[in-house]
DNA sequence: GGCAGACACCGACCAAAGTAGGGGATCACC
DNA sequence: GGTGATCCCCTACTTTGGTCGGTGTCTGCC
């Protein structure tokens, strides 16, 4: 991934003085070379271009261009860049579009120093670079997401017998009753057979909410 | 959340070496003291309850119990203990397990001596901690499991007119069409012509299907 | 051996979903 | 003011889904 030795930024803020403080922060770090800044996100897309650096730091909130929607484009261009979002404490709800878009990080700016720097490195070596309060964040995310309902559908999903098992998951994946007993080589009538059973057992009134289920529980994919 | 000054740990890891090691990396922090080590899952399930440590520094392999069921248990007796999981280079597979069960971070044990003392202090301020490559496996899932499925869906669904639209949030939730037809106030007959015309835009052969790109472009819940 | 329970299977019947096609209202555009 | 496009609504008809009841088989148990 790195070229050479040092890594390539570009630094864009909208507040100047933030700008200076971030360079002075970066540019401590002998590994670390600024080749630019940029003071919105018309301005970003036009540097990144130029200057290809390999670590784009990115203020959210700008005039013009904000630093997601600069993001995006970059990305569509250039698919080596990684950009590093940074924001302020109460701009946390950006995190869905950041990762979303392809960030590479999502750092506070309130950050340690050597949490930057280390941040920067992080993403240059492809990894993701995270502030905790953000991590925790994705963590929930990841946790709720899923594992309330999957952990109920898995649950259910128990309770069923191997050949019901087989039939939800073609179910879940949107086969008609026809379908499965082509499938599963049976009569139109066993099939619905075990739909019956199946409704009853995950405690549903048709075969959408049944498909949900084995959706929800991982049978389909 | 801290108690007074100094955070309670516990370090659990077959490896006595291993112990050794991170005892003293820990201990060399004036914030941190180390309540005692645990050899394997169950005795760490004792020790957890006898000496309520803030934090638990978990490994994965371990005899007897392995650290995920460990960290279950303990978690489901003490709501309070944060259990920061400690991996080898190899064992990131167990991140969905661990941060479904509820770990507050994990670790790769190669990481710095610093950044382990960081992330004991960012679980014990309830936030999480993630070595950069976890961050980057975390990330990547997130992005992966809703948004190229989630795009797909949110596409379709946009070329729905307003009405049809209300119709497949309905078909989504697992309504049946005489539900629809009563929430929305129609004859049965204008449903189904919505539902023939929801068919055809979305590229599905029947409700099953139509349901589940409603459930991943998000018109449930 | 008899009996209970679970499972896979099926036929006949009724209910719901889906198809084909058309009426009327609105809007835009020439 | 005619034309086409879009949307919402509807009737009549066919296909699919779901219920109810019942058969044969295997297993474990007393």
């Amino acid at each position: 991934m790195s070229t050479g030795l040092p890594i390539g930024l570009l630094l864009v803020d909208d507040d100047p003085l933030i700008r200076a403080g971030l360079g002075t922060i970066l540019a401590s770090d002998p590994g670390l070379k600024i080749l630019g800044e940029a003071e919105n996100g018309l301005r970003a897309i036009e540097l990144a271009s130029r200057l290809q650096p390999e670590v784009i730091m990115m203020d959210i909130r700008m005039p013009q261009l904000d630093g997601l929607g600069a993001m995006e484009r970059i990305l569509a261009e250039s698919a080596t860049a990684k950009v590093l979002i940074l924001t302020t404490f109460g701009e946390e709800e950006y995190i869905d579009r950041a990762m979303s878009g392809g960030a590479a990080g999502f750092m506070l700016k309130s950050s340690d120093p050597e949490e930057l720097i280390r941040g920067v490195y992080s993403v240059a070596d492809g990894a993701a670079a995270l502030s905790p309060r953000i991590a925790k964040r994705l963590v929930d995310k990841f946790r709720s997401v899923d594992h309330d309902r999957r952990a109920r559908a898995i649950g259910l999903i128990e309770q069923l017998t191997p050949r019901e098992h087989d039939v939800l998951a073609l179910v879940g994946a949107g086969s008609s009753n026809s379908e499965i007993l082509d499938e599963l080589v049976l009569t139109p009538a066993t099939v619905k057979g075990h739909m019956t059973s199946i409704l009853l057992k995950l405690k549903v009134r048709n075969r959408v909410e049944a498909a949900l289920i084995a959706y929800q529980g991982g049978l389909v994919d």
